[in-house]
DNA sequence: TGCGTGCTACGAAAGTGTTCGTATCTTAGT
DNA sequence: ACTAAGATACGAACACTTTCGTAGCACGCA
């Protein structure tokens, strides 16, 4: 069974395991509630139940040897993007890498330093193949 | 009320309205079913269904004036796009637009000629402002 | 041993999305 | 007027996501 596309409040999950590598259920929690940005004010038990889903789905994998079970990521953060990317790709941009890559740089955080750095990349990417 | 991020099923729907201009929902229907890709099955009730409660969140308008309602999206595709791309910034990339760029980029569906397009747009922006 | 603390497991409720069956309405044709 | 075709309206079922309450287990310590 491929990996399938994690829902919103496991994404939020994964991200904090990405981040913080294998992570003890409160120590998830505790990551999700410090976030600044998203109010996140899901209680403990909440955060386990998803973890078991995960587990359950293959987004995850659990080390039991010690009591406070030990959780890190069964998926690359890399493959989630390109996943998600392709998804949105498919559903709201005919496919086209273009489209996607003009309106994420018409959103008002494409920076010009960011703009700067995309440039180069695309250089490089035309000069390596 | 602003206008709520579309599911899946609504964003098919979207879709064919974006590309066909106002249709019944016989039209729309049709459209899915005849679409290549997508194995869409579901029933013409279905889609009426749909139709109704994405009116009732203001994603599409309806002249009733006949029979057969006539439908029409109420939010742009430009819209829309970007919607779902802030999301999905947040949501996977931590808000970094390179890095969105950059996994699209390496995604097997951006060819050399759309390399080029995307880097001669850069240029543009660059230029401009 | 008995208790408090912290952990996992699990059932269940609430919300949302998707699907369809059925009932009802409108219109055109005979 | 009656019927058949095609349209809308709507309830209800089903699946999935997110949430939490509660039960039960393991460990350290007085």
């Amino acid at each position: 069974m491929a990996s399938s596309k994690p829902t919103a409040a496991e994404l939020a999950i994964l991200r904090v395991l990405w981040r913080q590598g294998p992570s003890t259920v409160r120590a998830v929690h505790e990551a999700l509630l410090a976030e600044p940005a998203s109010d996140y004010t899901a209680g403990y038990t909440t955060v386990l139940k998803l973890l078991q889903i995960m587990r359950k789905k293959g987004l995850v994998v659990c080390d039991t040897a010690n009591m406070a079970h030990v959780y890190r990521p069964a998926v690359s953060e890399a493959e989630t993007q390109s996943d998600l990317v392709k998804d949105l790709l498919d559903g709201a941009f005919n496919g086209s890498t273009r489209a996607l890559v003009l309106r994420a740089l018409s959103m008002p955080s494409s920076t010009p330093e960011e703009l700067v750095e995309i440039r180069k990349l695309i250089e490089e990417l035309e000069r390596g193949g």
